[in-house]
DNA sequence: TAGATTGTTAATCGATTAACAATC
DNA sequence: TAGATTGTTAATCGATTAACAATC
């Protein structure tokens, strides 16, 4: 590691932010250093796989010793853009749209709820958790106004296409889709898809089986 | 493909409900048959793709016509285990557990909520969606009384490994895991998991550097 | 120094993709 | 038959893992 700085695998980036997690545990206990092998348990994962991911941060580790926790964490938090918040839009206020309005666990990891949209005139005007919901057609000022960067999308599938294509046009370039809805939009966007029901068919596949690998998140094998 | 029937990847697993979802569309509007071409753009992927995958659950093709979608989906549900329902049970009533309750999408696809548990004596013997909130004492019980298949856990993370073991203990062997925890369990158990700050800081990755993969599901990039 | 643990290499494994013969 | 499209092969790519020299 030194030429041509690290492009970082898919892969060690959707584990980042668990290693992430297990070090603020860890700075909360005060514990002073980590090494791969007790936060692979932590995290789920084999001890190799943790060296070889954050060797892609650079080298932080000191041999014989392990991790500086608090380093670790400032450096993972850096490479993560969470440094900063990102204030995110969330479309449709729905029942899974007001749970995750009123889920505090975004704000909290630094993406506070900076608006709430919906086309229903009877939601338009009421407030959840704070947040006044406002018309769909509103985006692009409350992105401007509000510094809106990612939307989250709660809607019906049939509005999950057109309200996706608004939030571009409105400047956002991160989606995240709760939506059943395949997305079709610009390669530049970055998309992320949560579809809880093909969770629960992916879970029923290998119960009918079982005999498929047995522990799996959204990115593979836990362990 | 004939000999050593087919062991299908992981990979492909993960995409089968996402055709499945293609292939009810489809249906619906009496849509005969389909192509590769045509699956691969509804889904996001390739035509390559999804032949390969398709070609793990038999040869169910015609060559120069393509798939005959009621056929195929048939073929695919039973592949998932989905010609029969799979209740689950909600752990953890707050506010994503009260939406996952009221989210009719569950139900719908196959995974009717058949219980509902928590440990505050507030929401016991209160009901969500037409389903009364048992103490988690009961779990065992409601298993057994109810058919459950799947758990899912909607508590804190303090709770999520307590209650994980709760669900493994009374018989429960798939688990959908809401909560920001690892969890440790048996290795026959199937255990997925949604984290949704995770998702976002996936997101935050992506967005800072803005050279990335641009279109990423929980599996790896859409298209 | 001796023990511990990293960082990196290289082997292996699994997933993706292009290409095309088979065949409807 | 001619055109279309599958099913499969083989090449390629990316991810995982064990092993161990480097070094604190």
């Amino acid at each position: 590691m030194s030429e041509q700085e690290r492009r970082i695998p898919e892969a060690t980036v959707a584990r980042l932010p668990v290693y992430l997690r297990c070090l603020v545990e860890l700075a909360d206990e005060r514990t002073p250093t980590i090494s791969s092998e007790r936060l692979a348990d932590m995290a789920g994962v084999n001890a190799a796989k943790v060296r070889k991911d954050l060797s892609y941060l650079g080298s932080y580790g000191t041999r014989g010793v392990g991790y500086d926790v608090e380093f670790l964490l400032y450096q993972m938090s850096r490479e993560l853009g969470l440094t900063q918040d990102w204030p995110v839009v969330v479309a449709g206020v729905g029942n899974l749209g007001q749970a995750l309005a009123n889920y505090g666990g975004f704000t909290d990891r630094g993406f506070p709820v900076g608006a709430l949209v919906d086309v229903d005139p009877d939601k338009v005007g009421t407030s959840i958790a704070g947040v006044i919901v406002r018309h769909l057609d509103e985006l692009p000022e409350l992105v401007a106004s509000k510094g809106i960067a990612i939307g989250i999308i709660a809607t019906p599938p049939t509005a999950a296409q057109s309200v996706a294509e608004k939030m571009v046009e409105a400047g956002i370039g991160s989606i995240l889709n709760f939506s059943p809805s395949v997305l079709g939009l610009d390669p530049e966007v970055s998309v992320r898809k949560v579809d809880l029901a093909v969770e629960l068919q992916i879970l029923s596949f290998y119960r009918r089986r079982a005999d498929g690998p047995a522990s799996l998140g959204p990115d593979g094998p836990q362990r």
